[in-house]
RNA sequence: GGCGUCGUACCCAAGUGGUUUAAGGGGGCGGUUUGCAAAACCGUUAUUCACCGGUUCGAAUCCGGUCGACGCCUCCA
């Protein structure tokens, strides 16, 4: 089966086919740094790391590019709100992101470059859309693109502009611009701005939000290249525009293919500050949400389904993730001298078939518990071969590889490990009333410990 | 008002014309195992895919309508 991808451009799955051969040049649109990132914003980074692993996976060589936007009406505003300088803010909420990234085990992209540190290439990209009739410059020093030049205006959404709802931003916000739909590329300078700005030829300003993109994006990865993600809500305006004046300044292709993720919902809804209803990644952690479990629940709906995030989905991920954990734990305490050979499960190829189709990833899921139900069995019965435990091992790797669910060891302490020991001693002795006291005093203490056919297995308490 | 997505068991969630008289996970119930537990495993939990019509030899899957949820229409992942 070939791998296919849903391209919000033709509204359909297509076989990918990367421009040049064995490598992907992908560009995911970051986090404005102007507060910390929440889970629905992560849901996006989620879905793009998935991407990213599985072509990984596929053999690709990949060249990922995030931007990070470290200036726009939000952080002005916020740093003025705060009063401390733009870039200490902006500073202070990207190292939050890089932190979260972290947690969640999201693989860094090969450069995160800064809206800041590239105007002058923006400002480029205006003035040859100024020079081909694309842009037209306001009397008080912004430029606008004029969307009446781009015919193809309207590929990713299809927008009834003589039907649109009137909203009062149109109405009284955007009075200088000859079509209001047309967006601004350059921002003159006002006064609340106070000394975030830059000098261009049309004045000191800044750069409007969707020509950061288009600026990082062909100058990282060239004026044509294979992926461009986000989030449904960037389709419009955000990607649209990023469409009409790259094309339009280049001249050339842009991005063959564009992939949404659907939104992240709490409680049906909208996250949104006034309800008080956003979950950060360290509200989460504190919550005794573990990187992995966010990780599940986050990967078992299939990216372009609208995810309802609650919770109670924490418990099915920690079972979850437990599971796969102690099946790991087993494979590898077996004893193994054949060499390993690389071999795969015949189930693996029905997992990357799930994959290969625009990246389903419950359907991958449910072909790999199959085969950890399978495994279970026959270690249960001590059937399973050596050979088997190597192949296992390596279809393990090949799901963590893209999922990485598999808990990180914890060292026990010496202090539970101890208990342990007197435990061992009791057993033997048949001393039951000792061995639950101990167990129970090892619970106490955050550790659970499990007599197996080859004796004590401990482990932390899940969270 | 315009555009669009979705509605599958107690919960989560794949499947988008026939190998599905509907995957997988969580939970419940009943077992095997265990000194007891835990873990693992087994059985069970939707004759049915919001509802009503239609197309078809055949529909959860296509078409029309109804109801319900959600999103976009220049802040947004």
């Amino acid at each position: 089966m070939s791998t296919q991808f849903y391209n919000s451009l033709t509204k359909k799955k297509e076989t990918f086919k990367p421009i040049e051969a064995g490598k992907v040049k992908l560009y995911t649109c970051g986090p404005t740094v102007y507060d910390m990132a929440h889970i629905g914003n992560f849901r996006a980074f989620m879905f793009e790391d998935l991407l990213k692993r599985y072509l990984l996976l596929k053999g690709f060589e990949i060249n990922h590019i995030m931007n990070i936007t470290d200036v726009d009406d939000k952080t002005i505003k916020r740093s003025f709100d705060e009063n401390i300088p733009i870039t200490e803010l902006t500073k202070k909420y990207t190292d939050r992101f890089f932190e979260d990234l972290k947690v969640l085990k999201i693989l860094p992209a090969n450069i995160y470059p800064k809206a800041t540190d590239h105007i002058p290439a923006m400002v480029r990209m205006i003035e040859n859309l100024v020079k081909n009739n694309n842009a037209y410059i306001t009397d008080n020093g912004s430029v606008y693109f004029a969307i009446d030049s781009y015919h193809d205006y309207g590929q990713l959404i299809n927008l009834d502009f003589s039907q649109q709802k009137r909203t009062n931003r149109i109405s009284s916000d955007e009075y200088t611009k000859d079509k209001p739909q047309d967006f601004v590329l350059w921002k003159s300078w006002k006064e609340e701005d106070g000394d975030v700005f830059w000098e261009s030829p049309w004045g000191k300003g800044r750069p409007g939000w969707h020509i950061e993109c288009s600026a990082m994006s062909t100058e990282y990865l060239g004026n044509h290249f294979d992926i461009h993600c986000g989030g449904v809500d960037n389709l419009f305006p955000h990607h649209e525009n990023e469409i009409a004046q790259t094309i339009c300044a280049t001249g050339e292709p842009f991005v063959n293919i564009w992939m949404h993720c659907e939104y992240l919902t709490v409680e049906r809804g909208k996250m949104s500050k006034s309800q008080g209803n956003i979950f950060r990644i360290s509200d989460l952690v504190e919550k005794d949400f573990s990187g992995e479990t966010l990780r599940y629940i986050l990967l078992n709906t299939h990216y372009r389904s609208k995810l309802n995030f609650t919770m109670d989905k924490k418990h099915e991920a920690v079972q979850v993730v437990q599971r796969i954990t102690d099946l790991y734990d087993r494979l590898l305490s077996i004893n193994k001298t054949v060499e390993n050979d690389g071999s795969l499960p015949e189930e693996y190829s029905q997992f990357e078939d799930a994959l290969d189709n625009d990246l389903d990833t419950p359907g991958a899921l449910a072909v790999f518990f199959e085969w950890v139900r399978k495994t279970n069995i026959k270690l249960d019965s001590g059937s399973l071969r050596e050979k088997e435990a190597v192949t296992g091992l390596n279809f393990l790797d090949k799901v963590n590889s893209i999922f990485d669910l598999i808990q990180e060891k914890i060292e026990i302490p010496k202090e539970i490990l101890d208990l342990v020991n007197i435990r061992q001693k009791a057993r033997q002795k048949n001393d039951w009333v000792l061995s639950d006291k101990l167990r129970d005093k090892i619970y106490d203490l955050g550790w659970t410990v499990e007599d197996t056919l080859t004796g004590q297995k401990c482990k932390p308490l899940k969270s």
